[in-house]
DNA sequence: GGCATATCCGTACATCCGTGCGAATATGCG
DNA sequence: CGCATATTCGCACGGATGTACGGATATGCC
C-alpha cells in the first residue's frame, strides 16, 4: 500500500535538514559536473593536464597509456563540454589545457581526498 | 585509417603529465564515488543530512519536497553501498545518517565550491 | 492475533552512456 | 594537386542506471 506520510516523526530535525538542501536547479548542475567527473579517462586526463602546459590528443593518450585515442577525444570532447578544458590549435595539432579559473586545488587536493577515503573503506 | 602515433609530439610534457596521472585503480574508485555523488537525490539527501543528527526515510522525503519516498529509500542505499550513510533502527523507523568519518568540509566547502565554478560559465 | 505504518524488494521499462568501427574533415608537405 | 597525419564524427551495440508499481517484510499498537 503506498504511504502517505504526511506527518513529520522529528519535526524539528526536518526544518534544520530543510535549510541545508539544495534546490532542485543547484543539485542538478552540480550532478551534471560530477557526472563529468566521474569517469575513469576523464579525470584521468584532467589530472594529466593540472602538471602541464597543454598536450595534444595523441600525447594524452600516450599519457594514460592503455586508452584509444577515440576514447581520449570523446572524453576530451565531455570536458570541453562542461567548459573543464579549452584548446588551441597549432597545424594539425589540437592542444587541451585546463580551462582558464580551472580550480587547480579541486583535483590535488578534494579528488585526491576522496581518494583516501575510499582506501580506508576498502 | 586507424592512427598508431607512436611518437610523441612533446615528450617533455608528455613525461611531466604522465606523473600526476592518477593509476587506472585509483581512477575506477574515485569514478565509483563521484558516479553515486553524482545524482541531484542522492546530493540533496547528504546536505540535508549534513547539518542534522539523523533523520527518517519519510522526513528525508519530506525535506527533499519533490521526490517519491521509493526515490528516497533507492537513492540511501546506494549512499549507504558506497558507505557514505549509515543507519540506526529505531522501532519501525529507520533513521539516516553521515556515516562515521565522513569529510563534512567535502559538502560544505568543495561541493558547493564546485557549484559557483558552474555558475561563472552559466 | 490482527491491523496500520515505515521501509524495502523484485520486476519491468525507458533512458542514458561509453565503446568500437569505419568514414569524414582539416591541415601540412612535396 | 595528391598523399600522409591528427582529430573528429556518425552510427549501432551492449551495459549500466533511475523510476514506477505492486507486493513483501518488519515493527508497534490495540
Amino acid at each position: 500500500m503506498p504511504v502517505d506520510h504526511a506527518v513529520p516523526i522529528n519535526p524539528a530535525a526536518l526544518r534544520q535538514a530543510r535549510a541545508g538542501v539544495l534546490s532542485r536547479d543547484e543539485a542538478d548542475r552540480l550532478a551534471k559536473l560530477l557526472g563529468v567527473l566521474s569517469d575513469p579517462v576523464r579525470s584521468r586526463l584532467l589530472f594529466a593536464l593540472v602538471s602541464v602546459e597543454e598536450l595534444c590528443v595523441g600525447d594524452l593518450t600516450l599519457a594514460l597509456g592503455d586508452v584509444s585515442e577515440d576514447q581520449t577525444s570523446y572524453a576530451l570532447k565531455q570536458l570541453r563540454g562542461a567548459g573543464l578544458v579549452q584548446t588551441r590549435r597549432d597545424g594539425r595539432i589540437i592542444n587541451y589545457r585546463l580551462a582558464d579559473g580551472f580550480p587547480h586545488q579541486l583535483l590535488e587536493h578534494c579528488l585526491r581526498q576522496l581518494l583516501t577515503i575510499t582506501e580506508e573503506g576498502a
